[in-house]
Parts: structure tokens; C-alpha cells; sequence
DNA sequence: ACCGGCTCCGCTCAGATGAGCAGCGGGAGG
DNA sequence: CCTCCCGCTGCTCATCTGAGCGGAGCCGGT
């Protein structure tokens, strides 16, 4: 593939004036063959060997935030319906350049037939922030609110945002993501605001959600449940969370009695989702991203280089 | 041209995939637009945005000796039969460098039905030591000597070393390049061995060359010449010398009382060669360079980048 | 609402292209 | 000298491709 050239230097010069005249100028073989005195099947021919023997060097790739190679085979790689790398790594401006690169794609992708659920994330959560156009789509919420003491935005914030940006109507509801027991959960779930948003999960289109490793520190779920809770789920096999559905190393689901305790989606309502974005940064959660594409609960990915090539690298 | 991309992070992302699969997986248009479910048409029009947008990028170049690219421009710019141009620019390798390149050049365009010409000049003669590999084609002498103290090689001596070679009639002479007066030049071009190489001249459809400025230490024939025949030529407009023949800015021969007194062939002969080759290094030469190729007496040139560039430069 | 202009899309059809095949010529070996 | 073999060349035909055309949807101005 890459070998060197084998004929003189005159045939190495004609073969690189024909190839700039069929790749740089875009004449036919045809017109190229009658200018030089060839045969069409010669030029052919030189343009095969100056393709070969790496006199003609073809790369796609673009000067700009998103990395398109890295995107493109990540998407092929895990057979996802849409992945976007982001070029940076930088900690500081990561989840702020990913959140405007999910932005975009949203933007992009959402018609006005679409109906959009958003879970609560960090990295969600900066994606409405950077979203100022949106087709008039609407939005549905997929998860109760985390008691952070640092959050800016609320669950119920988020999908209102980016309701106002689309100017189609929000179905939010109020309640906490994890309570003290099933019952609970399963008496908020019959309010009829909860009920209502609830009712709406099965004809979303396009849901966006953040994706955690089962550890401290890198799932806000986790985070939020008790220490007995953490232990339970983590000994079933769970080791990623896709916006509240947990999932083991190969992406199944894996039934848990902190599910019974949560106001969000479930696996079977996300799985029915035809395109569920995942917005994802830290190479820490590499194993969780993967589990996560592997379930086929998630059909996009919106990430940087760095998780893009741990992924590649592991697949 | 390098305008930037239009759509958005989906789109840049389709886009670059489906020209992976054309570009560097050589897929059809037809099974891309199956395989993505696009129309061949979309597909075309994406492959035209990758290539408007730069995010294709194909360029023509080569990691070897050769600068194909400037090669290609040169002969181009210039309507050369061959060009080649040489990537260092390192003066002590430089000739050396260049005579393996027509050392190639020749191994590679010279056919049994070839009659080879042989000018003397440094150069000409590093491609003779070069030579390794020559079709059985006659070799003969085109200009006589030049004595410099250091030359190595005396114009029969590279007439002979090519014909060993190529395993074909040597057409050699002992003569000088220049002599004292008109007739005494006559005279010699009457000796039988001189008319005899002289007589060949017409048959020869290869001829390599040197390209001298009308200048002190650019040129052998200027060295050689005596005050007198320097100042006149001079006056006369000559610029350049191509193994002998004295030529204008502009590349016109310039009929001179030198050329009367000189051993070597003439502009009309070297008109007649098919294939004229100028073996070339120094940037000092440039003038004499572009009038020798105005002149059309040269159809190809074996010389090294800053030269090729600033031909290119002034063209 | 209606119209005119605009853009985007996919169709048609002629011309361009590639895979496979046969002829030719040149060199090695008998 | 002949003969075989190999590589190069250009042909055929089925497929692919590009330029141009017309229709569908969109948008802004009455």
C-alpha cells in the first residue's frame, strides 16, 4: 500500500502532472488521456499506481473544534446513529465545549414533529445552556431533580430552558430522582403532573442524557444514593448509569431495588427512544460509556478525543 | 475554495464518513448512498461540499529525492518534456545528486533506438558517473574539451564511460572547444575522426547538456574564452550558453565570431534533437536557465529546488 | 390566502469509467 | 533459430457518474 514508486523519475513526474490534473483539476481521464498522448486505460493506470505507491495522499479531516476522523470511527466502531468529538481535552472548557457541540447537533437534527426528553446531567445541562435555536419540538423530562447544594439548574430548569428556546411546550413535573422507599416512589408517580410527563416518554424522539460510572464521584446518581444502596447495586453487576438506568459492564440492565426508589425513565422507555444522545467527558468513565453503547440504549455520543480514543482503543 | 463548512456537527459528520468510503475505501457512489440510505446524487453532492470545504484533502508529493510537485510545475510552466526537480539544496551533494537523478533519467528514457548526445560540462559528467544501467544506444561527442587544470574527466572520456555502459559505438573526437581563430576551427571540423562525430549529429535523439551564465565562473566556454571574445559576446546580448551554443535573454541564438572559432555542435543541430536535456544547479543561473528553456534548444531539466523555484518565480 | 421566487431534491440520459480479456512484443531458455 | 512465458497495452460492455431539468416544499410580500 504504502510502497515506494517503482518506474524513472520521468514516469514518477507524468504520473504526478496526470494525478494533479484528475485530483487537483478535475479533468476527466478521458481529457487527461488526450492532452498527454495516453490511453485512457494508461491514465487510469498511473493514477491506480499514484494512489498505490502513495504519490497522491488523501485525508479528511477539518481545522476546527470537532474531530471528524475520531468521530467518524467511533460512530462506525459502535455503530451509533451520530457521535461528534470534540478536539479539546482541557479540563477547564471541556463540559462548556461539549455542551455547545451538543447544542449544535441538536439544533441540527430536531424537527418540529420531534418530541425531546432530556434527563438531568451536568453536561445536559450546559447543553441547554449554550442552545439558542431549536425547531418548536416538545420537551418532555426524563428525571427527577438531584438534591445537589451546588446546582444552578434543576432538572425542571433545564427542560424549561429548552423549551422556551424551542417555543413548543414543556412537560415537566416536580419530584426528587431517588426517595426513601418504593412506595413513595410508586405514590409519586400516580401525581397526576409526574403521571402526565410520564405518559409522554413513549412518544419521545429524541432524548438527551449524561452517562456515570458506578463510583463516587463520576455518577451523580450514585452520589445521591445511600452508602447500603451504593453497595447493593454495585454487587448486582452495575457498573454504569444512563441517566438513572443502571446497567452492568456489557450495557444489560440490571433490575435493582434503587429503581423501585427513582422518579426516571426506565430501560424499556429509553430503549423505545429511537435516538438517545449521550453527552459524555472524562476518561475515567470508560468503561461506563462502553457499557452504555454497548446496551444500545444510546445511539449518539457527544465526547473528546481522549474518551473517543480509550473507547477505540478498548473496543 | 477553503471555505468553511456550512451544516452542522451531524452533517460534517456524514459528510466525512461518506467520504472516507469513497476516498480512502474506494466505494462507489451507488453503494455508499445504499449503505447510508442516501441517494447516489446526495452522496455526490456531500463528496462536493467535503471537497469545496477542505475537508478533503489530497495533495501530490512524494517523500523521496524528487520534489514531484515542483517537477510537475516546472514542466508545465514551461512545456518541458521532462522536468526533474531535486529536493536538496545542499551545495556540496548537489551535483552529485543531480547526475544520479539523469543518471535515472536517461537509464529510463533511452531506448535501444536512441543515438545519445553528450555535451561536456561538470555536470553532465557527474551523471556519467552515475550511470550504471544504459539501453545499448550509440553515444556521441557533441562539444570538444575544455582545459581546466581539475578536470577529472575530459569530454571523450564521458562520451566513452556512457558508451561502456550502454554497451554501444562510442563517436568520439580530440579536440578543443575552442581555438584560436575561424580557420584553424575549420580546419579540425575537416580532420576525419571530428567530421565523422560531426556527421552524427543529425541521427542524435538524446542529448544531454549544460546551461552556462554569460558570466565569470558560470560558465566553462566564458572561462574559456579570452578577454576579448567575452566582451564582444557580451555586446552582442548573449546571456547564456548551452554547451556551446550562445544564446539571447530571450533564448534567440546570437551569431558570434566566438562560434566560428568553437569545436561543438550548433543552435540548428541541437534545434533538430528530439529530446535536449540541461543538467543545471545555482541559483546565480536563473537568467541563463529561463533563456535556455525560452530558447526551446532544451526540452527537459534535471536541477534542484531553489533554481526550479525561482524559475517558477520570474516565469 | 395567494403568488412569485428560491432552494433542495431526485430523475434522465449521454458520456465516463472499471473489470476482465485477448493480442502483441520482448526476453529466456532450448 | 524457435517457443514459451510474462508483462504491457488497448478493446468490450456493463456499470457508474455528472450536467441539466423539472417538481415539491418553503418563505416573504402583498
Amino acid at each position: 500500500m504504502a510502497g515506494h514508486f517503482a518506474g524513472g523519475p520521468a514516469e514518477l513526474v507524468l504520473t504526478a502532472s496526470v494525478a494533479r490534473r484528475y485530483y487537483l483539476d478535475a479533468r476527466s481521464k478521458v481529457e487527461i488521456a488526450e492532452e498527454f498522448g495516453l490511453s485512457r486505460f494508461k491514465v487510469a493506470r498511473l493514477l491506480q499506481t499514484a494512489r498505490a505507491s502513495g504519490l497522491v495522499r488523501i485525508d479528511i479531516g477539518y481545522p476546527g473544534a470537532i474531530d471528524v476522523g475520531l468521530s467518524d470511527r467511533l460512530q462506525e466502531a459502535f455503530g451509533l446513529r451520530h457521535a461528534v468529538v470534540i478536539n479539546t481535552d482541557d479540563a477547564t472548557s471541556l463540559r462548556r465545549h461539549l455542551g455547545e457541540a451538543a447544542a449544535e447537533l441538536l439544533t441540527e437534527i430536531v424537527t418540529a414533529d420531534d418530541v425531546l426528553g432530556l434527563a438531568w446531567a451536568r453536561s445536559v445541562s450546559a447543553m441547554t445552556t449554550a442552545l439558542t435555536r431549536l425547531a418548536p419540538a416538545p420537551v418532555v423530562q426524563l428525571t427527577g431533580a438531584l438534591s445537589r447544594a451546588d446546582d444552578e439548574d434543576s432538572s425542571v430548569d433545564l427542560v424549561r430552558q429548552a423549551a422556551r428556546v424551542s417555543g413548543a411546550p414543556a412537560h415537566f413535573f416536580h419530584a426528587p430522582m431517588i426517595v426513601r422507599d418504593a412506595a413513595t416512589a410508586r405514590a409519586l408517580r400516580r401525581q397526576p403532573e409526574i403521571a402526565r410527563a410520564f405518559a409522554r416518554f413513549s412518544s419521545v424522539t429524541k432524548a438527551v442524557v449524561g452517562v456515570g460510572l458506578w463510583v463516587p464521584g463520576q455518577s451523580t446518581v450514585y452520589d445521591a444514593a445511600d452508602t447500603e444502596a451504593r453497595r447493593v447495586v454495585r454487587r448486582l453487576g452495575v457498573r454504569a448509569e444512563i441517566s438513572g438506568v443502571l446497567v452492568d459492564a456489557d450495557g444489560r440492565p440490571v433490575p435493582t431495588a434503587l429503581a423501585e426508589r427513582m422518579i426516571c425513565v426506565n430501560a424499556a422507555q429509553l430503549r423505545a427512544m429511537p435516538e438517545v444522545i449521550a453527552i459524555v467527558y472524562g476518561t475515567t468513565k470508560v468503561a461506563a460509556v462502553r457499557a452504555a453503547v454497548r446496551s444500545g440504549l444510546v445511539t449518539g455520543l457527544v465526547t473528546h478525543s481522549a474518551l473517543a480514543n480509550a473507547l477505540l482503543a478498548t473496543a
